[in-house]
DNA sequence: AGGCCCATGCTAAATAATCAGCAGGTGCGG
DNA sequence: CCGCACCTGCTGATTATTTAGCATGGGCCT
């Protein structure tokens, strides 16, 4: 079940859980807006695993949690979600809204242009 | 206040306003999954009004619905939001995604690719 | 003009999310 | 060896979200 609707709590600690890949109860209770109670956080941490979106492995005897899901299909269908959202389906108009962004440096568009010609090569 | 936490139906409801650019409350009830009442769209449709993301004008009689935070905003933020959670705060690793994604035509690889030459020399 | 359809504004009930507290248990430093 | 600090598992209460229902009014068609 990748695709439910998430609540606002869950989809925080979610998010947390990606930027950080990996981290304790009490490191997602420091990076989430307005804390709640560390009772309250591993509440939500549990319901993410109920809902397959979380596990949780064992650090000698703590927990440390992260995403079940890969993080590259994650941001895969985060993308395609906001290609189709505000860009009206094209990714190009997506990438140009990031390439205008101007915060690419000379070195990195460089390697996007690169990375160009050769998707052009392989398509055709 | 552009960056509140939305709830679920709300961000859903949200979405639509943003993939159609406007639509009546009937028109947002037929987008959403799992569609309730009419009375229940509507009501989340004021609440929007109230924390200020939306807003409606009056067709005819009817209303529609719009965002009222400007499209190319909401999708930058959206953007950027991506790019600290999945991409390491890398907008040209999310651009090399999109490109990697194969699903930019060769037209629009072309594009990409003179946009990016005026940036380098923008840029430097 | 009368009736019908569909809109709006509002309100209150049901459901879901969010939270805090407590009762263990385990390792570590003194 | 004992206590301190911190973890886990669980449970019930509080608060927000989500929902449906009803009363009212305007356009429109016959």
């Amino acid at each position: 079940m990748t695709s439910d609707p998430l609540s606002r709590r869950e989809r925080q600690i979610l998010d947390i859980l990606y930027t950080k890949g990996t981290a304790s109860a009490a490191a997602v209770r420091e990076a989430l807006p307005d804390p709640p109670s560390y009772s309250a956080v591993r509440a939500l941490l549990r319901i993410l695993e109920e809902k397959g979106h979380a596990r949780h492995e064992a650090s000698g005897t703590r927990y440390v949690y992260l995403p079940s899901v890969p993080r590259e299909r994650a941001r895969n269908s985060a993308l395609s979600r906001i290609v189709k959202t505000f860009f009206d389906g094209s990714a190009a108009q997506a990438a140009a809204a990031l390439v205008d962004s101007g915060s690419l440096s000379d070195d990195e568009l460089g390697k996007l242009s690169s990375l160009i010609e050769r998707a052009r090569k392989d398509g055709r």
